[in-house]
DNA sequence: GGACATCTTTACAAAATCTTTATAACTGCA
DNA sequence: TGCAGTTATAAAGATTTTGTAAAGATGTCC
């Protein structure tokens, strides 16, 4: 199975250690950041699942890094904070905040809000099993089958066909796939895209000259059903 | 706006009060419920948007009714509870609770909490869509139906459909049609409209010599209706 | 270090779309 | 009716976008 990857932004790094240690042992994969322009960038190149977000930042304060993430950045962010007043919870939260623990916090507990908003950002809470037509998706073992046959797929191809179920039938753009799958800084590398749907529709589609599930929208993107 | 619709389960009146206050005065519909067995009732009779759910409750613990709701609602749930060990939280979240807070709380983080959570579960509901007669126009899927039949329409001619549905009945003047779609520099290009409308008329119309939605107003532009 | 899988890049062919041209049809009016 | 201005349609040409194969680059696991 496919590690969930977290990316902690900290500076202090007893507090990353902890964390890294916690989350490993979790069976998460775990990406640190000392700085909030760090976190900012290594966020671009590439996308974590979730992001714990220390407001208490030197470079930049927490509430200005969160909200330039959130400019594109639409998974889950924990923030975390030695400071416990009501006006920063409520600020970090209507900024887009996913939860808000004080710091010093109980790492069983940070850990079910982790899995919770995994959970729910993956969209896994409600179906575990996406089907269409004869392709079937399986979200929490990341297990694709084809008439019942279980195919085999790269993990990018794994990635870029679960986030076109999870939103079958709207028209997902260029940009948008790239900015998710490939992360904030290649929305221009298109290119990329046709080459990873050719290899997905010649595993998925029955015949791929003639695509039944990912549909080109020519200009825009890509749609699937 | 429509006010979105918050059901309390609690058994103390004056926790319930002091909700009912500070919610409806954020502009929230307000149901309560005493017990579990009433809370589940009202639930599943006229689903809220959102359940704030106290956990030590008299008939049924708070556990069993998140199960039970969590079996078929999918809307937020937030936990309310005077319990403050890590094992009753993580079992809440890990049970599908979005979210959870000890007594007493603060009003503002949890108004805040409420509004964070409405805003994902909202995010995730079904995109607009413009009707016009036997035209359908789903603007966040990118699609076009006419008579329930999903129609192939090319990047330019969608993006000029939605502006002519975006603005049904008015009159958009050549001009203002080259500029918005093309751009500025093609105001003079009438032509072009001529020959997209053309192909959309063919691809929504029943009859394109006798078109019902896309209207000729001769010298000015074009009405959609 | 080498075999293997995967990702990235390049080059070119194929398909779809847009632009332009030509011509026909319509409309209102003298 | 005939004319001028406007609109509609078809189709050829130009351009953009997409698909595919394959070579190079990178990383991973023994």
């Amino acid at each position: 199975m496919n590690k969930a990857e977290i990316l902690i932004i900290d500076d202090e790094p007893q507090i990353r250690k902890l964390l890294q240690i916690n989350l490993e042992s979790n069976d998460y994969k775990v990406v640190q950041a000392s700085t909030g322009k760090e976190g900012l960038m290594l966020s671009a190149s590439h996308p974590p699942d979730l992001i714990l977000l220390d407001i208490g930042l030197p470079d930049k304060s927490g509430h200005e890094i969160l909200q330039e993430l959130r400019e594109w950045y639409n998974r889950p962010i924990i923030i975390l904070s030695v400071q416990d007043n009501e006006t920063d919870i409520v600020s970090a939260l209507d900024n887009g905040a996913t939860d808000y623990l004080t710091k010093p916090f109980r790492t069983g507990e940070l850990l079910a809000r982790i899995r919770s908003a995994v959970k729910r950002s993956q969209n896994t809470e409600n179906s575990p099993v996406i089907s269409c037509g004869n392709i079937e998706i399986d979200l929490v073992a990341r297990i694709v089958k084809r008439s019942n046959e279980a195919i085999k797929l790269t993990s990018t191809e794994y990635n870029l066909l679960a986030l076109f179920a999870k939103n079958e039938g709207k028209v997902l753009t260029h940009q948008y796939l790239l900015k998710e799958i490939w992360g904030y800084s290649y929305q221009t590398e298109t290119q990329y895209l046709r080459v990873f749907v050719g290899t997905l529709r010649k595993k998925i589609e029955e015949n791929p000259n003639n695509p039944q599930h990912i549909i080109t929208e020519s200009g825009v993107g890509y749609r699937f059903q």
